[in-house]
DNA sequence: CGGCCATTTGATAGTCATCAACTACCGTGG
DNA sequence: CCACGGTAGTTGATGACTATCAAATGGCCG
């Protein structure tokens, strides 16, 4: 028993106007507007959708987690964020026909399934609309911050920053957050995330294991000195504070780490 | 006389509903719903916007060019897109109520300016959604592709992607392409975008000169080899063609060079 | 014409990819 | 229950690529 689903619902996009949700198994008590989205399983390593393939549907994830990928038209593939219970994949902003990435289980999953018609039909209520809006915003900024990070910053600092974003989202997500998480994707889709090799992602999860940042053994890891994660993302590591690469006044310190994750 | 900026307008997402489209200089001969947009010029290195600040206006490019940065929360800044006459700055999918990038004038531009009130107007109108929609889904589209050079491709591939993607986008404008092109540019914003040091994009634009591929002088370029770039922008570079980092089965070659460019 | 900035070019070192074993884990089947 | 095979992950050695540091050059604008 790893994960448990609990808290995906309440976290859900589509949980004010969701009749599954919370209610636990219980048909939705009145209002016919509630959804009743079915639910589907998938396992590990297979697709929730493929890039390319047409955009009918929308999954709100409600267990398990799942990475989304793309593969640019010469071929290249790149993970461009993983999932936790409570995203949902396929949401995107400009209505698109197809699908623009793929969506794979990182383990066996559960995702509700959700119309495209339905969901334009819920973004008609100003609520709604508002919620899904912010949602897809993040997304985009957190496309972003990835794009930096990949352009700019360097193997350790992008590591950094990955781990404090799964820790910050396991804290959204269970209130608990004793820095403990279970990490569903491979060394290898790290890497790719992350522009890095597999093999630099295991040296550097070693390496800061062996300075006490963390304890990691296989997909177990945990987060033992959050601060020193911090400064390393913005780059206090090796010079003690000065050079600050292209930094200007203001902005010392990042309240919270927003970053990679996507849908 | 470096640019012109005649073909702007023809090109524009509002050209269809722009009474000053065309036209020249004359008002709008009928319909009373034709925009008059406002037009405001901006001095090289001055800001369109300003991310972070209220985006109650977008800015499409009549004459000019400009770079979109993005500062990320920790002050990190990156060059996300170069935008030319007919994109439209600050145009974003999900109604962000604060601009989420900068907009920089590379030089001397001139740009309308539509509310978003009268954005939203036009949004309603099907024909004018559609497209709107598909730009922004290119603007992604380019985003991702970014990402994926940024992250997996080596220096020279990246940088011929941009003169291939800048290369089309001047075809596309006017309708010459004797692969002329003027870099608005510095080899600094080059760098930035392109996840390199500015030395790095001056080695490769002057490697890529002694090998015929392209003439470069200042900002002015000239591509001679089309085919060469695009042999090395698929990686066909070193290793005759066989290793194909990971792609797999089909698509072998890209039609076009989509990529980069934001706005 | 002089100063300043953009760009080029060179020398050098660091980071990270690559190649190559080696070890740990997991599920299967004997 | 334990041996086995395969995949995931770790670790080491090496070198390529590119950042960094340092001048030198070329243009452009007062």
């Amino acid at each position: 028993m790893p994960d448990h689903g609990a808290p995906a619902c309440s976290l859900c996009l589509f949980h004010a106007v969701c009749g599954v949700a919370e209610t636990g198994g219980t048909p939705a008590p009145a209002s016919s507007m509630r959804l009743q989205p079915e639910r589907l399983t998938v396992r590990a390593g297979d697709f929730v959708f493929r890039q390319g393939r047409p955009a009918l549907t929308v999954y709100p994830l409600r267990a398990g987690s799942a990475k989304q990928v793309y593969e640019s038209p010469l071929g290249w593939r790149q993970v461009t964020g993983f999932a936790l219970p409570g995203d949902v994949l396929g949401l995107e902003p400009h209505e698109a026909p197809q699908h623009s990435t793929t969506a794979v289980a990182l383990q066996d999953s559960v995702v509700c399934a959700v119309s495209v018609e339905t969901l334009r039909e819920s973004m008609a209520a100003p609520p709604f609309r508002i919620a899904a809006l912010e949602v897809m915003r993040r997304n985009a900024e957190r496309e972003r911050t990835l794009l930096v990070a990949v352009g700019s910053m360097k193997a350790p600092q992008r590591m950094a920053m990955l781990l404090l974003d799964l820790a910050g989202e396991q804290a959204r997500r269970h209130g608990r957050q004793d820095g403990t998480l279970t990490l569903a994707m491979s060394r290898s889709d790290i890497a790719s995330l992350l522009g890095l090799t597999l093999e630099t992602v295991s040296r550097l999860l070693s390496r800061f294991a062996s300075v006490g940042l963390i304890a990691v053994r296989q997909r177990r890891l945990r987060i033992i000195d959050p601060t020193g994660l911090a400064s390393i993302y913005a780059d206090l590591g090796a010079d003690a504070q000065r050079p600050a690469r292209e930094r200007d006044p203001g902005a010392e310190f990042a309240p919270g780490v927003t970053m990679c994750r996507v849908a």
